[in-house]
DNA sequence: CGCCAGGGCTAGC
DNA sequence: GCTAGCCATGGC
């Protein structure tokens, strides 16, 4: 992977298994937006870039080399071999489909707090609403960045959302979910979770960490581990992925405890990567549906 | 009108 | 340990 910077601009040759439509619309991030060329437009720590692919060659505009090897690579998993995860995961008949599908998924690296406010809210919810949601909170407590013709937020850090009100959160239309949003930036203010700590924790300690916060069950709690936390060995199990699964293999009506014991003796450490191919395969194909 | 959405909480067994 | 009903919101 060489990366050049020229002007405000860096470009990474020799990209792989990077499809920047199956890597923004698999449902595991909320804060990117297809522009009309087909690059895509997002804000991660507390930065706007925007991404496109052309030939292998990625043009992340908007940053530095510098900035880049510090963590867009990382926030990317640009160093992972995902063509060795996709041969493993492809001797099912179903995953190779899956696969072969959203080849270019990669599961991103997002910051925890954000990643876990966000599946607070994606509970019992759907994608567009939620993303709606997100913007809302981002703009009226975020910080602003400018970019291009346009004004992105920042999502606001816990203290920035510590000791505000259901009324000063009614307006995200978020609805029973803003109780859950301010009991987490308190958990975090409070010391009552450490986010940074959560990382040198194994899946289930962690998880039961993530637990400790209202509105984190455990499907909230997967994702949270599975996307900002490099916790690949979770299932997180929803409606789609419960269906896709009891489709597939395990009959219509399978419970998702069910579901959660067959992909860990399946996939093992590679069950979240298998859960990304085959909830974004049974979304887009409407499975089960 | 009822049903559903990347579920979780609570009460009741 | 498990299940049933409830929960704001908004699109269909």
């Amino acid at each position: 992977m060489k990366a050049y910077q020229y002007n405000n601009q860096v470009v990474i040759e020799g990209i792989k298994d990077f499809n920047l439509t199956h890597t923004f619309e698999c449902g595991q991030c909320f804060r990117w937006d297809r522009e009309q060329d087909g690059s895509y437009t997002g804000v991660a720590y507390g930065k706007v870039i925007n991404l496109k692919i052309n030939k292998g060659l990625l043009v992340i505009k908007n940053t530095s080399l510098e900035d880049f090897h510090n963590f867009w690579k990382y926030y990317f998993d640009l160093e992972r071999d995902y063509g060795a995860i996709k041969d493993r995961l492809s001797k099912d008949e179903v995953l190779e489909r899956a696969v072969s599908y959203g080849w270019g998924i990669r599961i991103l690296n997002q910051e925890t707090w954000e990643c876990l406010v966000s599946f607070i809210i994606s509970s019992n919810n759907i994608i567009p609403r939620i993303k709606k949601i997100i913007k809302n909170i981002s703009e009226r407590y975020g910080q602003p960045i400018g970019f291009g013709d346009k004004v992105y937020y920042s999502f606001p850090q816990p203290q920035d959302l510590y000791n505000k009100t259901m009324d000063d959160l009614a307006f995200c239309r978020s609805g029973y979910r803003c109780k859950y949003i301010l009991d987490a930036a308190r958990a975090v203010c409070e010391g009552r979770i450490v986010l940074d700590q959560l990382k040198e924790l194994d899946s289930s300690a962690a998880r039961k960490e993530l637990m400790k916060v209202q509105g984190i069950g455990p499907k909230v709690a997967d994702c949270i581990l599975l996307f900002s936390l490099q916790k690949y060995d979770v299932f997180p199990t929803d409606v789609w992925v419960r269906r896709v699964m009891g489709h597939f293999y395990l009959g219509e009506d399978v419970s998702i405890k069910d579901v959660q014991r067959y992909s860990a003796e399946q996939y093992g450490n590679l069950a979240g990567f298998a859960q990304q191919y085959l909830f974004y395969y049974a979304r887009e194909l409407k499975i089960g549906r």
